[in-house]
DNA sequence: CCATCATCTGAATACTTGTACAAGTGTTGA
DNA sequence: TCAACACTTGTACAAGTATTCAGATGATGG
């Protein structure tokens, strides 16, 4: 019984041998956790995502050329803008008529590039085909029930 | 960085001097971009946040504690698994009655590596309180306009 | 087979949020 | 001062989504 060993009756988590070594830090506390996903949710829509890479490959660029660049009204990437910027995402700087936004967050910046590794490496696109699964049973979840030892 | 130098008059991108050996790499198609708000979408959920690092401090675990560790109903939670699951985040196993969920993607478990160490090292938790910055001049940037030199 | 446990699913609800239109602010040049 | 420009903001509405309740599914043990 290598790992039922540790199943109780109540618990069923099971510590899988070998932990990364910075398990226990792993635990999020809500606010933590609400911070986390803030983050995310920051960077999860197309238009602010499309603005964030564009900024990162301009490296610095105005409201106009970046409204241009993603295709959206100026208004609509102001919003966008403001929403990065209030959360320390981006920075802008003004320079005459024109108002120039730049990265301002080294560790977005690396979220920005491990998520486009994983864009590139991964299957999935804008629509991941495994749409609503509405049967769930997608064979991947039809295990053997390997450890139904209980008899 | 001598920066005020490359302003055109109709573009306002400026290269910013050595860009990123990858740059032009970043630029975002739209399915992209969707693709990886998707994801970041994914993340971007205070729960599905904590479930995640619940998961990943566990190595693997089942619904029910994750309810419990998560505070939350166990069907919210499964339909948060739900999302995970279809999305190829997490991956699930039956073990008898019960059903153990753990990561399933390396690229995410590195982003929520990456993204736990920005919170870690960031002044935020959940209320971005650097408040909107309705004037949008935080002096620093009231910079001399450089580029107005259209004579 | 039935009761029970663990989990999943569907539907209804309330809530959040992205976008567009229009008006406002601030800057420049004449 | 005025007009034009670049951008921001307020507001409203459509669209999306997280949560809950109730019921369904599948597994186990007697």
């Amino acid at each position: 019984m290598a790992e039922g060993d540790v199943v109780g009756l109540d618990a069923c988590a099971i510590p899988e041998g070998p932990l990364p070594a910075h398990a226990g830090d792993w635990a999020l506390s809500a606010e933590e956790a609400d911070g986390l996903a803030s983050l995310f949710r920051l960077l999860g829509d197309a238009t602010r995502a499309r603005i964030l890479y564009a900024i990162v490959e301009a490296g610095e660029i105005c409201v106009g050329d970046l409204a241009e660049t993603v295709q959206a009204e100026e208004s609509t990437v102001s919003h966008a803008l403001r929403l990065l910027r209030t959360a320390g995402v981006v920075r802008n700087r003004r320079a005459g008529r024109h108002v120039h936004y730049r990265l301002d967050d080294a560790h977005v910046r690396l979220l920005l590039d491990v998520s486009r590794e994983h864009l590139r490496h991964s299957p999935w696109t804008a629509s991941a085909d495994a749409s609503d699964a509405g049967h769930e049973n997608t064979d991947r979840e039809n295990t053997t029930h390997e450890d139904t030892n209980h008899g």
